[in-house]
DNA sequence: AAGAGCGTCGTAAACGTTTACGACAACACA
DNA sequence: TGTGTTGTCGTAAACGTTTACGACGCTCTT
């Protein structure tokens, strides 16, 4: 069922109905029509290959993730939403966005090289941006259009849209400092993931723009998980002075804050403040309510898109949005889980 | 940087280089060494497209996941592990899996559809399966290779491995008869995805088989979610004669049953007990711990591989395990959230 | 010594599509 | 009438790969 088919059965040219299709102007209206209608009529779809053979593009977009739990930052239900953002816009353009899991036991560089070398894709998201991103000038050097979500500290040229982390932890230590707590601990990213770093920097940032002291006993690496956040709570606790406060940067990890908590006989919410990072299914759903940051991720999904349709040349005048190179604001959403200290 | 280019760069003819690099035994050994040593001295990698379009397969299987949070009766992170057992058998055979999201605004049917037609991948996962899926019907109209993870009401010829619910709700029956429960709630998915069936009769069989009444007012059909769990806890509460004890179809339901329970005054695993579904990572926060199910699910993964490979002629002599047709087993993971009633 | 068998390799035809190019008719204009 | 313009369409060459087929030289057999 190929477009010879097709064309046999409407009795003109393959060229024609190939320009007929493809909505190309220099082809008679009735004609145009009469293709479209046999073309439904005997369910002829063109083969991807041929075409991709041909014009060297896929009409696909990948998006990298990981499945390894200890360094992927977010909850796992991060991305559905982010998704249905991404395919709306593809939508318009005939695109599909396909998901290409990084294997737990392969390194994020040779995924990616196997993914390129492929050519499954004319374009990528990657995610999980470590500080210094091998993955990045790979992209860069083999000319692949991409998106990163989260930068890197090198910055570049490339786009990316990056979790406005640094106003995270700056609501975070205000609205305590405000309160009237003044130790105050924060569990940042253990891996190498480039917002590990970022969080840290702006939590002594707003310590010091709200007059308080640096300990560095305070600020702890850990893994973003239930166990990483159950951990973190133990060496916070045997800390010879404790922290009132507390300040996650993901929320998968309160769940485990809280259990460590209970354990040992303080109650979330009272006898210890903790703010969380988003808010998720799962943390609305933590009593006490956790105070933590929504995120508008559908929309975040649409303008990765945009910006990864603007920098690829067949897409690019119907996106003249430039380059995006953007921080993606969090709003505050008050629970019941940072009152004052006792 | 074709074959061509490869092949002048050795001189030798590009028929020999494919064969050389496709490990066929009519080239020579020394020769078949330089083109290996050439190809990957000049980076050449072969490209899909061509390969695609000449010999009709795209090494690649696609796995569909619905990205509607209500029809989809697993939590987010049921697939990760499942995503990598997959991935270890194909990796064996230079097969990729790419996950195909249906969006959370389009039929299911469509989009399989679109996938299918576009040729994308040699071979299919699906899930979610309902009671009567028409997707079923398309795949062995159209011949595609395809592995279900859920049965349908049809049974048929393709291959399937379904989760053991009917195991999960004669263990939980019977351990919460022994236990001295006599009214036992049930919460099943609400979609028209077939589990939910499933899990409702076979409620039915364990209640007769314990020697318990059926009790219509106590089988709830509700949304796999923390609101349905929620909301299923608020009309078995508003019962004339409530029951002791609940089990659910699904873990994130947990969540908002606990917190339901917590409202209205009652103590999960004391004044009602609780058993879950899986022994997820979220599931096993819960405090007091669930009494839930533990799913092998990397085996799982590797054994849906093997399923689907051998339906595939290409890869059905290296697979010899004729038509997989399983109910996965679950292993009982005691809690404390299922005492004796009060 | 002639033929068969084998190992190795080159040739060329497909796979299905897009697109540059030219052909042709119809029409307008001088 | 001759020339240029426009609209519509057919032809054929690519895109990169795999593979059937045949050619060639060598060894072994009879």
């Amino acid at each position: 069922m190929s477009i010879r088919d097709l064309a046999r059965h409407l009795n003109i040219s393959i060229g024609t109905v190939s320009r007929a299709l493809n909505g190309r102007s220099d082809v008679n209206a009735e004609t145009r029509r009469r293709v479209f209608e046999a073309a439904a009529a005997i369910g002829y779809v063109p083969n991807q290959s041929g075409r991709s053979l041909r014009q060297g593009t896929t009409n696909a977009i990948g998006f990298v993730v990981e499945t390894n739990s200890e360094t992927s930052l977010h909850g796992d239900t991060f991305f559905t939403s982010v998704y249905g953002g991404v395919q709306q816009v593809f939508a318009q353009h005939h695109l599909d966005l396909i998901v290409l899991l990084c294997p737990f036991d392969q390194d994020p560089l040779e995924h990616l090289r196997r993914v390129v070398s492929r050519r499954f894709v004319d374009g990528l998201f990657i995610s999980a941006i470590q500080r210094h991103d091998p993955r990045i000038d790979h992209l860069i050097e083999r000319e692949i259009p991409f998106m990163a979500l989260g930068r890197s500290l090198s910055g570049g040229t490339h786009p990316w849209i990056d979790l406005d982390f640094d106003g995270v932890a700056h609501a975070s230590i205000r609205r305590l400092s405000e309160r009237g707590h003044r130790r105050i601990g924060l569990v940042t990213a253990g891996s190498e993931i480039n917002l590990g770093y970022v969080f840290a920097d702006s939590y002594r940032e707003a310590l010091a723009a709200n007059d308080l002291p640096y300990d560095p006993d305070l600020l702890i690496r850990a893994e973003t998980s239930e166990m990483g956040g159950y951990n973190a709570v133990d060496r916070l606790l045997k800390l010879p002075e404790r922290p009132t406060a507390i300040v996650l940067v993901n929320e998968i990890m309160a769940i485990g804050v809280y259990r460590r908590l209970h354990e040992v006989g303080l109650t979330p919410g009272r006898d210890m403040a903790v703010i969380g990072f988003r808010d998720s299914p799962q943390s609305r759903f933590l009593s006490p309510r956790l105070t933590c940051f929504r995120i508008e991720l559908f929309e975040l999904g649409r303008r990765l898109a945009e910006g990864l349709l603007a920098t690829m040349p067949a897409y690019r005048d119907q996106h003249p949005v430039g380059l995006v190179q953007e921080i993606w604001p969090v709003h505050l959403v008050p629970g019941e889980s940072d009152p004052p200290p006792p």
